[in-house]
Order: C-alpha cells, then structure tokens, then sequence
RNA sequence: CACCCGUAGCUCAGUUGGUUAGAGCAUCAGACUGUUAAUCUGGGUGUCGACGGUUCGACCCCGUCCGGGUGA
C-alpha cells in the first residue's frame, strides 16, 4: 500500500440512503473533516441539506419514485418513505440498487475514489459496507488527518465514525447478500424487524418503562435514526426511531441486541485499547413531555486537570489524581471524587463529603423583608445576641444538617436578627455562608478560564507577587491580533507563568506549532500544565532558549547552514546514541527559514530587544504582538517598528475592562479596574524593500539622551 | 496573491480597503496613491508593496511613484475594510467574547445576527477549520449578502453558513449541540431559551448589548432559565501615539562624568527615555455591555 | 468612469501614524516701547458641502446632488 500524500485530500464516496436522518450526521462529520472531500449519494429528497454543507451530492432516486410502490410487512402497508426502508432492509428490489452502484462507478471512473462508505437504515442485516475500490485505499483509522480522538464528542452530536476497520470491512463488490453471508448474519426477517421498530426511546416512554440510554465509557453507537423533522418547534433534535448502543457493559433485557457486533466492538477495543468511535456523547432523556434526548454538559475524566472556583472567591487547580486532595471549607476532599462530574457542577460540603448543589441552593434568602426602616442606633453589642452556642452547631454539623439549614438556626437564634436592616441581614448571611456553606464549582479549564484564574491569584498575593499574571483581556487580545490560528505556526515568549503559552497552544491545536522561548534556565510551563491538552497537543510545543535564538537569528545564512551540515554529520555519528541530545540551535534555525504565522511575546526582558531577534522569524503579512508592563519600552519598541519599515499597522493600546452588576434598578460598575492591566503592541510585518524611501520624508531629529 | 484573493489594501493607520483581485487588463483599483492594475498583485506574496502604474505623485515627479501594502485578509483587518451593513462588533470587543465562549479549533457556535460579518470572521477564525459557525439573520437581504459573502472570503459553507431566520420568533433551527452562542440582537432576552435549547448543556453564552435595560432584561431571562456565572462587562481600549522626545529642560545639562551623577541616578531626574508615549485623543467611547454565561448544566424539568 | 477633498471672515493642514475641535493670516483685546507703527500675549456660537437613507446601538456606513481637484 503506497503512502498517501496527506496534502490532498481524501476523496471519499459516501452511499446514504435513507432519510435525512440519516444522512445528516454523515454530511455534518464530513463537513467538518478537513482533508476529506466527500462526495455523497443519497436520496435526491437529501440533496439540498448535503449541498447546503459545501459538499458534493448525487441524487440516487427520489422518494416520490416510490410513492406509489406499497408493500406489506406484518400486517402493515407501507408506503413512501416507510416502503424505501423496507425496501433497503429487505434487499426487495436489488436491480434498483445495481442501478445505485453503476452510478457510482460512473462518478469513480471518471475520477476515482480513495475510499467508499456505506450505510444503510439496516445496520443488524449489514452494519457498514466499506468497499476498496483501489489497491491504494488507506485504512482512515490509521490516517493522521482524520485521528478520531481529536474530534470533540460534544461537538458532534450524531457522529459516526465510520472507519471501523474489524466491523465494517465487508466489500460491496461482493453484494450485499454475499456480505451478509460472510458476516455470518441472518437476514432479519419482516416481522423481526416490525418488532425491533417498536423499542424506540419514544415508544418506551410511551410505556412508561424508563431505560437509560446513557451508555457507560466508553460508548459505542452502532445505529441510529435521526429525525430532524418538527425541529423548529422543539428548538432541537429529537429521535425518533431506534438506537442501538453495543457496549461492553450493554444490558437490555427487552430487545435482542446484536450480540456479534457487540462481540466484534469488544474484541477491537480489547485488541486496540481504545477505538475512536465517538457517538452520540452521551445522551439522557428528558423526563418532561416527549422524550427529547439532550447531551450532556463535557464531563471529567479521571486524571483530567480541573479548575475549581471556590465560595472565598479565590480558584485553585487540581489534578482528578488518587493522590490529589483539596480543601473546601476546612474539609480536605480527595480529588478522585470530582470524576464524572460535569464541568460547571457546583459541590457544596455535607456531613464532610462532597454533595452536588445548585447555584440557587446557595443563595439563602430568609424570610420576606419587612421594609421597616431600621438601623443600629439602637444596637447595643454585648456579644450575647447569639442564643445557639459552639456546641449546638457542632451538634448540627455532626448531625449532617445542611449549611443552610444551620445558618436558618443562627439567623433564628439571634436576637438581633429582626432590627438589622435588609442590606446588613445580606451582609450577615454572606458572611454565615462563606463560613458554614462553602462550595467550589469545578470549571473547564479554558485559556479564558486559566488567564482568569492567575490573575486573580497574582492579585491576591499583594506586593509579594512573584512574576506576572496577565489579564485575561488583555490574552485575547493578543491571540486575535496576532490572528493566531489552528494550524498556525508560532513563537511565543512568556514571562508569565505560561498562561499566553497556553493559550496560543489551545487556539492552534495539534496541526499547530509553537515554539516557547525562554528566558531562564528552562521554559516556563506551569501553566500549560493545566490545560488538559492531548499528547499530540503537548508535543506540539517546542521549546528553546531565547538567547540561542538570538544568536542564531543574527547569523548569517551561509553560516547557518554551515552549522546545520554539522549538526547532520555530528547526528550522523551517534545513531547508536539511545538519547541523542537536543539541539536547539537546529530547532531555531528551522523556524528561522520556515518562517512564523504569528509572534506573541510577553517577555521580561527589553521588548524590542525580542522583537529585533524573532521578527526576521516571522512570515510577511502576518502579525506581531507584544505584552509588557510597562509603556515606555513598549514605546521605543513601536518606534522602532513603525520607523524601520518592517511594518505597518503599529498599534499600542492598553485595555480596560470593567465588570458591572446588573440587577433591577440597581445596575452600577462593579469594581474599580485593575491596575497594571499591561500594554499590548501590534504591527503586522510588511516586505521591507531596501530601496524604499524610510518612511518619514524629513528625518526626525535624535532625541536626547 | 492569486485570482479570486481577497486582498487588504493598506493606505493608512486607520484606511484600509479591500479588493477582490480579478487579473484581467481592465480592472484597476484607483487611489489617491495613484492606479493599481489587479494583474500587479497577481504572483506577489502578501505583505509586499504594490506600486502604482501612474498617478500617485502628488505636484512630484513620475520617479516618485505611489504605493500601497497588500496584506492577507484577517478578522481584524476586515472589520475595518468591509462594505458595513449594519454596526459591526469591534474587533476588541469581538476577541472577548471569543475568549469567554471557550471557542477553539472543532466546536460549534451558533450567532444571531450576522450582520456585517465582522463577528462572524472571528468566530470562524477561533473554530476552524474543523468547526461550524451557523450564523441567523432575519434581515432577508443582509442573509443573502452575508452569504454570498462568506466563501468568497475564504469561509466555505462546511465552515460558515449564513440562514436567513428570525432566532427570537423561530429559535435556531436544527442546532441542538452547539458549544457556544452568540446574541446581537435588539431584544436578547426572547432568544435565550432558544438558545439554550440549541446548546449542550453547560455551552456557553455571551450577548451584545448596547444599553443597560437591554442588559438587565437579559440577564433576568438568564437567571430565570437557570444560566450560572452571569457576567456583564464593558471593554475599553486607550491607543498610544509615540513621538521622539522633544521635551527641553529649564536646567543646563550637566556636563558627563560630573560628580552628580552618582546622584542622579538615583533620582528623579534620570533621563526621559527617548521616546514618549501619548494616548490619542480618540479613544473609541462606550459600545457595548457583554454579558456572558454558563447555560444550565441540565435541561428543564430534569432533576 | 474611478479616486480624493469641501469645517472659522479668508487661506490652508504633509505619499503611507505630525492629518479635521488643528493652525496661519486677518481681525479684535491687553501689555510694552521716543506711539500714523512694531513686538509680545491672549481671544472664537466652527450647520465638519447639501439632502435623503441605513444601523437595537457608538458610527470610521451607504446613496443622490452641488462645488473643487487628480488620474484613466
């Protein structure tokens, strides 16, 4: 099998016969595969939706056809629709699908396909049929482009991953009937599948027996039926017809399952570990009106880094590791029992252990206010307000009563609760609640979310702060006007923990390069340790020392590429070397010649310095941003740029980012901004030409000094 | 640059225009810095000057012949070169609540309404290229431009679709799993629970709103469906003009190497640095409260 | 046909960030001086050409027309 050129893309031919249902989660996964360009065939009633996506479509047949064609299954008359599914899984009209496959050929005669799918409504007779139509089909699974753990389950709800090479290996060529045979499969009969259609989540809930359809980790989905029908009125999907979800841990006592292709998946994931067959992600039923499916909110995996805000307004990062343990309150929790929460789950603390919550549980609202005018003149503290004493609520605690539920006791133990005033009874319960109702919400963490979260831990730390927290803000602006990108290859300097690393690394995703200079003795990734990037994604990420890239940017070509012969000879050396050392001047000289999609810098050092040394790095039309504390040098670094002509679009800003509460009539700015917000510098780098007038016609006088 | 390119032709700090590049001898994008024939830029890499054919020289000569800079097209930079149709999303305000909605290479973002599509770029941007943005606009003609605006600037269909649909009346169609949305619209508060319908749960909301009442009916309907870790933000930008320093001082210099300096270094009266720093005095004023969310974790109803 | 420019009584405002609430002239006021005047200082109710339209919204948006300029 030759190797494939992964440069062009895969030109895939899609057979989806059935409605549109059914062809729409194949046109949405093939929509947004890059490098694969899929042509589909389908029903003619589908076209419109697959074209809509930018892709390709060939009408088979239409519906109508067949709208006049009845047939009769179990009692049952079928027609249109109904008949052209009983027809695909019955094979009652093979001649048609003969026509189907020579149109087919047609299309691959006239330019050929790297690979076919095919699907059909009849997934137990025939699950999937890929067939070879070349001798150089690559196995997709095995294809880098199309690495199945890089697509996000939530992000694709209907999905198949179709290349499933143990299932579906069954070659058309050979016929269905043939596949079948092979396959070892009967071929269900009418009645069989009349009463199969009728264990449908719907028809279930009908009955009032209520089945989970959520399938423990990891899912697998082996057939679906989607309707999209009556969307509008729903706001969303929902599913009509049957689902099968063969899992290792698969039990549903009612409905034979297909326990071969169960068998199959097992033994795959068994052989491979893991198999990058994403489905549904994971779906519940609505327990309200009709059985809506919904997805669930992205969920954490053991060994996943999480992001906890807690009730102190502070946030801390934990790893969900065995050995990880937390606090919440004055409870040290074990990290593990985080797993499988969703992300943006509240927990709050009861009986010493963890208890999800809501956001309203927390707010505690005693008593409707009585609008008296009241105030302190009258208050007298003796310090004897408070009839409950430390050991009641210790008492109350141990009794595994509810922080509410102690604060509600306190509130009716003080003497002094009926003349506070509404605003001071506010203050009085935030202050009870941050002490018996503390909670942490686990976050995903995000650039947004990091950014967020090291900052607020920067500023909290007062004077004695070490290094520097970047605003948020002031992140996003640098990853929008250095346009960086997925794909992209940048350089980054970060003197701030990591967190601009982090979030250029998140933004160009594993196709991506960033290359981390650094400044010290090593890069600075502590940050980046808590995104929960992929290997791929952390591999994506080089790192070097930015002095070398300093002396190597300066070097002229002829030695450069000296050195680069004397890497290779000395490379060439020690082959035998089990660990052969890194060399960093290599690595920079090939970003030097390979040229940068963007710079983001947010150096400690002199800005322009940085600037001067990586700008020959970067590709002309493309953007430079720089981060600093400090206006002055950033200012001599836009002199710099805007006067030499390596640029234009020289931008210096600073950003100002002001929350507000908003509440009925009492909506006002929130807290006074942040000082030392940074200052972020931007320019786009141009084609200098050496002969171009300098920009400025008359020569600015030398400043001073 | 090749036929079909879209091109950003900068003129200026802040004029910037853009070109679709059809290479025949006819068409000419005309200038104050003179006539540049479209077959000029054919061939040329993106950042490289392009000169003008004639025209250009202000009362000068014909050696002086005028230029301008071809850049490749980003979010940014459209935002500032193309045709308006409505007010568009700044993009300072645009890379925010890109920031917030968590968006990177694979999700799904729904936006309602497109607009001019200066919003619509950036979101793309932080999704692509294996990710959707599905944009509504219920303006029929702002729908059909956007849409046919869309691929010709590099935003194919599998990436970007434009539907003419009115989100507050109609919700957001087939969307039922989309990561993150976005609301520009007069009155947001009549589409979040479309929104949230058309989301996972736990995907994220961000709304733009110029005026404090909208902002407050927003985030009341927010609260009331359950949405957590409600935000409203203003963002601001203050720009910088740099000039070399020219400030005079009313002492004499003291002469180097005096015995002050010892002195001096440790004062106030160090040097200027070369070079100053000035905020322009245009900084954009107030355009819009962003407010953000989490959508609820679990549909209605469930418990 | 395309592009640029229309703001103070007048005249202007840079070929790539000195650029449309900024100036110069004129004028006026004050100060000063061997006073038909010079010098210095200070001052300004500026429809941002006109009219429509567009944007929930800040507009650096669009169209038509008028006047001036530049280039095919």
């Amino acid at each position: 099998m030759a190797a494939r050129d992964e440069t062009k893309p895969l030109r895939v031919a899609a057979i989806l016969i059935g409605s549109l249902g059914d062809v729409a989660p194949f046109a949405d996964l093939f929509s947004r595969l890059p490098r694969v360009e899929p042509t589909i065939f389908c029903l003619d009633e589908a076209v419109a939706y697959v074209e809509k996506r930018g892709m390709a479509a060939v009408g088979l047949f239409s519906i109508e056809t067949w709208k006049e064609n009845e047939t009769t299954l179990d009692g049952a008359t079928l027609t249109g629709m109904d008949f052209v599914k009983a027809w695909i899984r019955h094979m009652l009209a093979p001649a048609t699908l003969d026509d189907c496959v020579a149109k087919i050929r047609e299309h691959h005669v006239a330019r050929p396909f790297d690979a076919l799918l095919y699907q059909t409504q009849a997934f137990p007779v025939v699950p999937f049929v890929k067939i070879e139509v070349t001798e150089s089909v690559p196995n997709l699974i095995r294809n880098p482009s199309v690495d199945c753990a890089s697509v996000p389950t939530c992000a694709m709800p209907y999905l198949w991953h179709a290349y499933y090479e143990t299932v579906f290996t069954l070659l058309l060529e050979n016929g269905w009937r043939e596949a079948c045979e092979r396959h070892g499969r009967e071929i269900e009969t009418p009645a069989q599948g009349y009463q199969r259609s009728l264990h449908t989540p719907r028809a279930a809930a009908r009955r009032g027996t209520r089945r989970s359809f959520i399938a423990p980790r990891p899912r697998y989905l082996i057939g679906n039926d989607v309707c999209f029908s009556d969307c509008a009125a729903t706001g969303g999907a929902h599913v009509l017809a049957h689902d099968f979800l063969a899992t290792p841990r698969w039990r549903v006592d009612d409905e034979a399952p297909d326990a071969e292709a169960a068998a199959a998946v097992e033994a795959f994931v068994a052989e491979h570990g893991r198999v990058g067959l994403v489905c549904f992600g994971s779906m519940r039923a609505r327990g309200v009106g009709e059985a809506y499916l919904f997805l669930e909110a992205a969920r954490i995996n053991p060994g996943d880094s999480i992001l906890l805000a807690t009730s102190n307004d502070t946030y801390q990062f934990v790893d969900a590791k065995p050995s990880v343990k937390f606090r919440i309150g004055k409870q040290q929790v074990k990290a593990t029992d985080l797993v499988d929460a969703s992300f943006g789950q509240l927990f709050t603390l009861q009986n010493k252990a963890l208890v999800p919550t809501t956001r309203d549980a927390l707010n505690i609202t005693l008593e409707a206010s009585n609008n008296n005018k009241k105030d302190n003149r009258d208050l007298d503290d003796d310090n004897k307000a408070q009839s409950l004493d430390a050991d009641a609520i210790k008492d109350m605690r141990s009794r595994g009563e509810t922080g509410a539920a102690i604060i509600g006791a306190l509130a009716e133990g003080s003497a002094t609760w009926d003349s506070k005033t509404e605003f001071s009874k506010a203050k009085w319960l935030k202050r009870k609640a941050k002490k018996y109702l503390p909670w942490v919400q686990v976050l995903e963490p995000t650039a947004n979310a990091i950014a967020e979260a090291y900052f607020v831990r920067a500023a909290g730390k007062g004077r004695r702060r070490k290094g520097r927290a970047v605003r948020p803000d002031a992140v996003a602006q640098l990853l929008a006007r250095g346009n960086v990108r997925a794909g992209a290859r940048v350089v980054v300097v970060d003197a701030c923990h990591g967190v601009v690393a982090g979030a250029v690394a998140e933004r160009c995703g594993e196709r991506g390069n960033v290359l981390l200079l650094y400044e010290g003795q090593q890069a600075t990734m502590d940050a980046v340790k808590k995104f929960n990037f992929s290997d791929a994604l952390r591999g994506a990420i080089a790192t070097a020392p930015a002095d070398v890239f300093y002396a190597e940017s300066s070097r002229p070509e002829a030695e450069s590429l000296a050195r680069d012969a004397e890497a290779a000879a000395a490379a060439a050396e020690r082959t035998e070397d089990a660990r052969p050392r890194r060399d960093h001047g290599a690595t920079c000289r090939a970003w030097l010649r390979a040229r940068a999609h963007a710079l983001v810098l947010a150096p400690s050092l002199d800005p322009l310095s940085v600037l001067r040394a990586t700008l020959p790095a970067l590709h002309p039309s493309c953007a430079v941003v720089v981060y600093g504390d400090h206006l002055e040098p950033l200012a001599r670094a836009f002199a710099w740029l805007r006067d030499s002509g390596h640029a234009v679009r020289v931008q210096l800003t600073e950003t100002w980012q002001r929350d507000f509460q908003i509440l009925e009539n009492r909506s006002h700015p929130d807290m006074a901004m942040t000082a030392n917000a940074g200052y972020v510098l931007s320019a786009i780098k141009v084609v200098r030409e050496d002969d171009a007038e300098p920009s400025r016609k008359r020569p600015r006088e030398e400043p001073e000094g | 640059m090749r036929q079909g390119d879209l091109v950003i032709l900068y003129l200026g700090h802040d004029n910037v225009d853009h070109l679709y590049l059809t290479p025949d001898n006819f068409s000419i994008y005309n200038s104050k810095f003179g006539d540049f024939h479209h077959v000029d830029f054919v061939g040329k890499p993106f950042g490289s000057r392009v000169y003008a054919r004639s025209g250009g020289g202000r009362g000068g000569g014909d050696d002086k012949k005028g230029w301008i800079v071809a850049l490749a097209p980003t979010p940014e930079l459209w935002a500032m070169a193309l045709p308006h149709r409505t007010q568009i999303v700044q993009p300072l305000d645009a890379a925010v609540v890109c920031a917030h909605l968590d968006l990177r290479d694979g999700k799904v973002v729904l936006e309602s309404g497109t607009g001019s599509g200066a919003m619509t770029s950036c979101l793309a941007r932080c999704v692509a290229p294996t990710g959707r943005v599905l944009s509504f606009e219920f303006n029929g003609t702002r729908a059909a431009k956007a849409a046919v605006e869309f691929p010709r600037n590099g935003l194919p269909a599998s990436l970007v679709t434009c539907e003419h649909r009115d989100v507050c009346a109609d919700g957001f169609g087939d969307a039922a799993d989309a990561d993150a949305v976005f609301l520009d619209l007069p009155e947001p508060w009549l589409a979040v629970g479309h929104a949230a319908r058309a989301c996972r749960p736990g995907g994220r909301l961000a709304s733009y709103s110029p005026c404090v009442e909208q902002v407050a009916r927003t985030c009341a309907a927010l609260r009331e469906i359950g949405c957590d870790r409600v935000r409203t933000v203003e963002v601001r930008e203050k720009e910088f003009d740099v000039r070399p320093n020219a400030l005079r001082s009313l002492e004499p210099r003291a002469p180097d190497g005096e015995p002050d300096a010892k002195r001096r270094r440790a004062e106030a009266d160090a040097p200027l640095p070369g070079f100053l720093a000035k905020p322009l005095p245009d900084m954009r004023g107030h355009t819009a409260f962003l407010t953000f969310c989490t959508l609820p974790l679990r549909a209605a109803g469930e418990t």
